[in-house]
DNA sequence: CACGCAGTGTCGGATGCCTGACAGATCGGC
DNA sequence: GCCGATCTGTCAGGCATCCGACACTGCGTG
């Protein structure tokens, strides 16, 4: 047991669920297509690619499933190849508070390979996920193999500390309203460019973006539902559709 | 002209001011063991040190000057020689939101190093400081010479993303007497260890304080005013004195 | 197909925090 | 040593947001 706990799929086999639902293996090209889309690995030439997959573990996990938990031992580092996943940290008193949104192909768990502490969120499967666990040890043998891999992580790191220093500095300077927004902007422009004609799509309950935007789900609605009086966004049963993205922005306060 | 505007003091000597007026030259001892203080520098060896040390620019700022305006083109990294600065962000609509200060020895302007977009933050003197400037160039110089600075960039930037994560989560999840007994807490703590018998101080206004909670100046003033009460702190003209650091971290929620 | 649970929409009361205003204290420059 | 600027302390009014409550909808599960 590399990653720590595993037992995702307690007693039962994985439902085929949406979009999400997979149970056959990856090919070669496509782990390769994976892995070389994680900013992390960016820089690594095929074979490279083909090495870090080989020496990750997979995991499959369900919708609403714990990951990680915060606090608990672990030091591995997850690539998420079909799904998404919820970052989010919990204080003493029960409540908690939504970071961010990962969607494959994306990575977590990067601090955990730059210290031996704790894990510092709790991670929760939004959808049917599967994941790649990479190990402290092992990523670290491939780091002293390729100095590719030490541009990835520089940049990896350097766009969290943009986001977050982002986020801190919105919050409490904007009202709910536009933190809601902004929030929306937020999840949309790190899922990647959309196909043409589509419109963005934020797939989230009004619980869990009220956690990420820092409010209460009611006033999260109630910010919601005046967007869509101005024709800016589409509510849908689980998620959120944006139909005038210039409005939203303007309404966010970017320029 | 290496690292931008130089000017910092419009004609005018430099005045003796506290602890942090200082005319002379540093020592090379001095600079080694400046540098050395600095987590980004500190797996470097003394030759190394002075390397890194020559390849900065000196300069001086004034209490309450300037030092990087966000938004601005600039590529250097700066060690803070003496003093301390505050790193803010500002809104659009003219309201700041503090981020983080700084206190000799340390360092900020990470991110310039990694992309070339404009400052993300604002930095200002919050004493008369001494400043070492080295640009982009000469530091990603200095990183393809001595791969142990690639580790201390890491390091670094892995401290960031930890105290950002922090910060995001306690906003809003903590009321704003808790995030000012937290944001105290936080300012002592990367102030080094403290001498035996002394009392650990943060030497900010309470408006900046209040910057830094996220919360107004008057609100701010109350928190402080409750905790005087409670025999936590005691208050002093631009400076607070901790005299009950376990009480106030109990008053934190911090376990 | 029917039930249960999760998600959505909406109220109204309670309140923490902000805004604006002002007086006294302290600092720093001339 | 004086004076302006900065900093501290405090009050009252207003409002954004939270919290608890409840009805309705729709998904997925047995």
């Amino acid at each position: 047991m590399i990653c720590g706990a595993t037992e995702q799929y307690p007693g039962g086999t994985m439902a085929e669920s949406g979009r999400a639902g997979r149970r056959r293996e990856w090919t070669r090209a496509e782990l390769i297509e994976i892995f070389g889309s994680v900013l992390l690995f960016s820089r690594l030439p095929g074979p490279q690619l083909e090495a870090v997959a080989l020496a990750a573990e997979r995991q499959a996990f369900r919708r609403g499933a714990l990951i990680i938990r915060q606090g608990t031992e672990g030091d591995g580092l997850y690539v998420v190849a079909s799904g998404s996943v919820l970052v989010s940290r919990e204080a003493r008193s029960g409540s908690k508070r939504a970071l961010n949104v990962i969607e494959a192909p994306g990575s977590f768990g990067e601090l955990a390979l730059l210290d031996n502490r704790t894990r510092s969120a709790s991670i929760e499967a939004l959808e049917d996920s599967e994941l790649f666990c990479i190990s402290r040890e092992s990523f670290l043998g491939l780091l002293s193999k390729d100095p590719r891999l030490v541009d990835g992580l520089i940049r990896e790191l350097g766009r969290m500390i943009r986001r977050l220093s982002d986020q801190v500095a919105d919050e409490g300077l904007l009202d709910l309203p536009s933190r809601v927004a902004k929030t929306l902007l937020r999840l949309i422009d790190h899922q990647g460019p959309l196909k043409s004609g589509d419109q963005p799509v934020v797939a989230l309950t009004q619980g869990k973006l009220a956690d990420l935007a820092g409010g209460s789900r009611q006033s999260v609605n109630g910010a919601l539902s005046s967007f869509v009086v101005r024709g800016l966004i589409r509510i849908e049963t689980r998620q959120i559709v944006i139909t005038d993205l210039a409005g939203l922005r303007a309404r966010a306060g970017v320029t």
